[in-house]
Formats: structure tokens, C-alpha cells, sequence
DNA sequence: GAGAGCGACTATAGCGCTCTAGGGAAGTGG
DNA sequence: CCACTTCCCTAGAGCGCTATAGTCGCTCTC
């Protein structure tokens, strides 16, 4: 009865196969790139769907097709670098003419119940961004690639920025700097932060400087823990480290003001060195050297995987690894001399 | 209970009609909660169901249905309170048995792109968290709903806490607790910081303060962009105000920590009050005044509005305003005697 | 000249669901 | 006993697309 206003009828593949004179087939033919049309009425059906502006119906054609072309993505607060991996996933995807089906995990709505209704889309690979957890239910049931973590379990593709190399280069660095005395802020207790001050730990042992080792523990990864913890730090009243690690720029760029609020000089009494690479890491008053993430290769890397293993392709490795490098600027110098 | 839902064919409704010995016409409209099935084969399709774990597709639902119940959700990079309003619409929706489809906005994916890969899906409604734009596109050609800014444009749907109401309640518990000199910290320059920013002007006009109109303009509406703010009012060496109202709970967050870093003490030397009474305001350490917005709400009624619109029910007001509450905590006490 | 092969196209059967039109059985009224 | 409901239920036609199995001219080969 009450008809929506909105609602003119949509352009649909009979409608452009119609103007173009062909089949509905010989259009599906066309639209989805498949082999079998001559090049005139290629560009006879193309030129109709753009006149009436036609877009196919993600709907209709996943159901139809053997497989949807649907990546269903998991993603919890997204931070910025979640967000450009999101990004990324999207400009991935789209190249290859796949859609992604988003669904957020948040604190009432827990993984099973973002899988179920992502499943109601039946998508044909599954992306966690995460929360990272060790263990994702449905592995092994469903092509599932994690980005940004590492999972033990077999049947999980991987792609993750080095945090071991990512240390090694910082600490190798403030090293060369004559650096120490080099501390990690740690940030919280998640499976990454867990991995970062473990691959700080190896890096420090790496250069001899097992005995250097100390760890200041954030209670999370925002700025408003960094800041705590390089108060706690100050207050400690033991020797200051020459060097702080950080789990990432949000800390680092937090610890660094507290420093400058206390008249710690920086680089000159203290070197600071962030994580991600972030647009914060990069912004001119911050200017902080970090270890570089690459959001959109690893979606880039993630999509391009799990395209291969849905066509059926073997895959190489089960678990990718960038080597990040080091983007040094004005937040390290050499170490005060003792 | 389910089989392994991800492995081989999957459960669809004719198996669930199977099993329980019914059409899958019949089976649908026990499914679809229609009326016209007796109490008798409810029950045992609703078993049939369960026992093989059945969930109903949803590309074939909406593309068969004539209203797909499907709301299209835009959105930003989500800060806390964007993340719990699309909590709080998976919430809502699901209640009514709606589903949700997600897009991104990007910095490489704009407005249009979102919306023509939503527009794929054919949802029915729209729904759009940020980034707040003045005029959106599509206004008018779907039922549109904003939440948490306003927007000029008829044939949009707002829901949103009232600035004014929010900030006029600061401003009077300042006045209240004797406070004159009482400044803003404004979050950027974007539709909400500037609407905040106006309410506040108001507010102050209200109780006779308009010459003690004050506002200090942050870069963004970050920490980061809160701290930088902070310090340059210190460094002003202009006489400080006995009050803050800030943008929302990081940027006034970020100002108290600050401000004692610099001997200032809150409440005792300055006040401050935060928006959004996010978890941050609510955590002991800060234990921040904020006003109060409650995104549950926010996307309760949104989603309760555009499921009126999609019925063809009228919708009697356009836009819908939430009065917020101020929780007082401790950052908030009496102006300092002069 | 009969078959075979090939490229370009179409007919049509689904995909998993919704929903209208209608069927049969039981209940009601005259 | 025959309408006439009412209540359950089912058949079957789509929704917009994909994909398989053709059809239809041709050319090529022996």
C-alpha cells in the first residue's frame, strides 16, 4: 500500500541485454568478463549498461554463482592502523571485482555471533583484523587469513608485519647511536604486545645487552597509557633509560610530551622509537622514528591469497612476513655521554 | 546439535520443510515469524530448524522479499563512541530482525564509492555514523538517517544528543559551583565541533558570560590534539580560566593530565568537563564530569525509525533530539576563591 | 558432401528464499 | 444440503543473476 517513494525500479541485466539487442546471457557474459563475446556486442552490452547506469546485484550474483566473491571481514576498535587496513582490503578486493561483508566485533557482540551473521552472507574466505586471539574459532573450516598476528593453528593463512626484525632494526639503531640503556614500553598484555616485547627481548640479547633489559608495562595501547607509564617511569626514581622502545606511536608520541613536560630533552637526554609508521609517527611536531607497517600491502598480500587459494591455487606459505624497515627521524640521536 | 556449517552443502530451508514434513512454503513463513501456521508444525519446523542448525540465507531472503530488511550503515574511522552506536544498531537491528551491511569511508574510498558498493547490496534504509558532511548525498532518494549531527537537508532523518541542552548544563554547573571564567576547548573544526563550539557560545550568553567567552581551537579531536591545546593555554601567560568545557572526553583528558603535570590541580585550581561520558570519563583514574550521551539509544531509535519509514508508517518528527544528562565526578568543584 | 570443429550466441535450469493464489478440511448458518 | 467462512497449508512463479547445455552458421578436412 504504501508504495516507497525511492523505490524507482532498478536497472537489472534483462534491461541492458534489452537495449544492447543480446541475450541475458550473452550480458552476464560480458558484465563478469567471461570468455565467449565477440568484441562488437562486448562493447554493445557495455555501452548499454552504462547508458542505464547498471550495477549487478551483489546479491543475486553470489547467490547464482559457485562462489560469491564475498570476503567476509571481522574487525574489532578499529584504531588507525585497522582502519587502513580496512581500507586497503577494500582497494584490494576491488581490483579483482570481490566484495567485502564487514561485520564488527564489539564487547556485546562477541565472535560468534559476528561468524554467524557474517556466515548468513555465506562468504567464501574470512578476514580477522581483530581483536587478535590465539585461537580463532573456524579455523580450518573456512579459508580464514588473520593480518597482524601470528596463530599457531595449522589451516590459518598469516600475513604480519616482522615484529622481530621491526625490534632488531630499532634496538640495532640505538645501538649504532651508542645507546644502552634501552627500555620497552610495553602495551597491555594483547598477543602483539606480547610479541613485540618478546622480539625486544631477543633484539637486546641479540647485541649483547641482555643484562639492559627492562620493561615498562602499559596498561593499554592509547595514548593515555603512555602517558601513565612514562609518569611511573619519572617517579621510579632509579636511572633513566638513554632509549625507549615503544609498542607503538600512540605511546611513544604520548611518553615523548610527558618527557618534554619534565624537561627531558629528546633526542638529546632520551631517544624514543615508535611502532606502525602511523600519520602520527610522520606529522612535523611529532616526528617520530618508528618502525614502518605497511597497511595496504598486507591487506594487498591477504586478498591476493586468499583469491589464490579460493580458485583452488596452492599457496606457497602458510604464514607471510614483511620486513618492516626503520623510518628514522628526529626523536633519536646519539646517546648523552655518561 | 549443528552440523559443521562451513563444510559441504549447507543446511538451506528446503531441508529444514524435509525433516519436518512440510512445504517449504510453510516453513518460510514459520521462519519469517509470518502468521498462518498452527501452533502444531511452528514447533516442529522451529525444531527441524535447530537440529540441523539451520540459518536462513540472507542474499536469497532479501533478494526474494520485496523489503530486503536490510539497513546500509556508513561509517568512519570509528572513535569509542562511533564503535558502541554500531554496536548499538547491530543490537537494535537484530532485535527486529534486520540486517545490517556495513561500509567503510576512507581516505582513499569517498562518499559515492561507499555508497555504490552498499547500493549493491539494495539495502532499504541508510544509515550514516560520519563523517559528519553538511548535505549528503542521496538525500531524499533513500530514506536517510544521520546520527549525531544535523543536517539542513529535508527527506533526512536525524537522531542526535542536543549540544545545546549538553552544554548548557555544563556551563550552569559550572556557574553554580561559582565559576566566571570558564573557556572551550573546541575539537577541530568539523559539523560537530563547530555546533558544540556554538552551543557553548550560548550557553555562556544564557547565564550572562558573554564577555567571558573563551575558546581554545585543538588541530583534531584527539588526545594528542587535547595536550597541544592545554599547553598552549598555558603558555599564553594570559590569565587562565577557572573552568574547561571541552569537545568531548579525550580532548579534556588530555588537558587535565596537563595541566597537573604542570602543579595545576582539578578541581582545586581548574575544572573540567568532558562529552560523551565515554568509558574513558567513567575510569577511576580520570574520573571525569562529562555530559552523557547514550549511543545505545541513539541507534535504538534510529533503527526503530527507519523500520517505521520501511513500513510506511509515518514518522511524526524529522529530527529527534536526546536531552543528555551531566554525571558529575570529580573534576568538577568550587571556582577558586580570587 | 558428410562429418567435424569452432566461435558466437541463446534457452533454460537453477541459487535459496518470499509471497500470491488457491486448495482442502473443518466450522457456521440458513 | 449447500453456500460461505476461516484456518492451514501447498504449488509455483518469481527475485536478478550464473552456468550448463545446447543451437546456428560457418569453415575446414578427407
Amino acid at each position: 500500500m504504501a508504495e516507497q517513494p525511492w523505490s524507482g525500479r532498478r536497472v537489472t541485466l534483462a534491461d541492458v541485454a534489452k537495449r544492447a539487442g543480446v541475450s541475458t546471457a550473452l550480458a552476464s557474459i560480458v558484465m563478469r568478463e567471461a570468455p565467449g563475446a565477440s568484441e562488437a556486442s562486448r562493447r554493445r552490452v557495455l555501452a548499454a549498461a552504462e547508458d542505464l547506469g547498471y550495477r549487478p546485484d551483489v546479491r543475486a550474483r553470489s547467490l547464482a554463482s559457485l562462489k560469491p566473491h564475498l570476503i567476509g571481514v571481522l574487525f574489532g576498535r578499529a584504531g588507525r592502523f585497522h582502519f587502513e587496513l580496512i581500507d586497503g582490503l577494500y582497494a584490494a578486493a576491488e581490483e579483482r571485482g570481490w566484495e567485502l561483508v564487514l561485520s564488527a566485533l564489539t564487547s556485546s557482540r562477541d565472535e560468534a555471533r559476528a561468524l554467524s551473521s557474517l556466515n548468513d552472507f555465506r562468504f567464501d574466505a574470512l578476514v580477522m583484523l581483530g581483536p587478535p586471539v590465539a585461537e580463532p574459532m573456524l579455523a580450518g573450516q573456512v579459508p580464514l587469513t588473520v593480518i597482524g598476528w601470528h596463530v599457531d593453528q595449522p589451516d590459518v593463512d598469516i600475513v604480519r608485519t616482522s615484529d622481530e626484525h621491526g625490534l632488531n632494526l630499532a634496538v640495532r639503531h640505538l645501538v649504532e647511536l651508542g645507546h644502552r640503556r634501552i627500555a620497552h614500553l610495553q602495551g597491555g598484555d594483547g598477543l602483539v604486545a606480547i610479541a613485540r616485547r618478546d622480539a625486544y627481548v631477543a633484539a637486546m640479547r641479540d647485541v649483547g645487552l641482555d643484562h639492559e633489559v627492562r620493561i615498562i608495562e602499559c596498561a593499554g595501547e592509547d595514548q593515555l597509557d603512555g602517558q601513565r607509564a612514562a609518569r611511573a617511569l619519572l617517579d621510579e626514581n632509579t636511572e633513566l633509560p638513554t632509549a625507549l622502545v615503544a609498542f607503538n606511536d600512540d605511546i611513544a608520541a604520548a611518553a615523548m610530551s610527558v618527557l618534554a613536560q619534565h624537561g627531558i630533552d629528546v633526542p638529546g637526554d632520551m631517544s624514543i622509537i615508535g611502532f606502525d609508521d602511523s600519520a602520527l609517527a610522520r606529522s612535523p611536531e611529532v616526528d617520530l622514528t618508528s618502525v614502518q607497517q605497511v597497511p595496504q600491502e598486507l591487506a594487498r598480500l591477504a586478498v591476493e591469497r586468499i583469491v589464490a587459494r579460493c580458485e583452488g591455487r596452492k599457496v606457497a606459505d602458510r604464514e607471510m612476513v614483511l620486513e618492516p624497515e626503520l623510518k628514522v627521524r628526529s626523536s633519536t640521536g646519539p646517546a648523552p655521554s655518561a
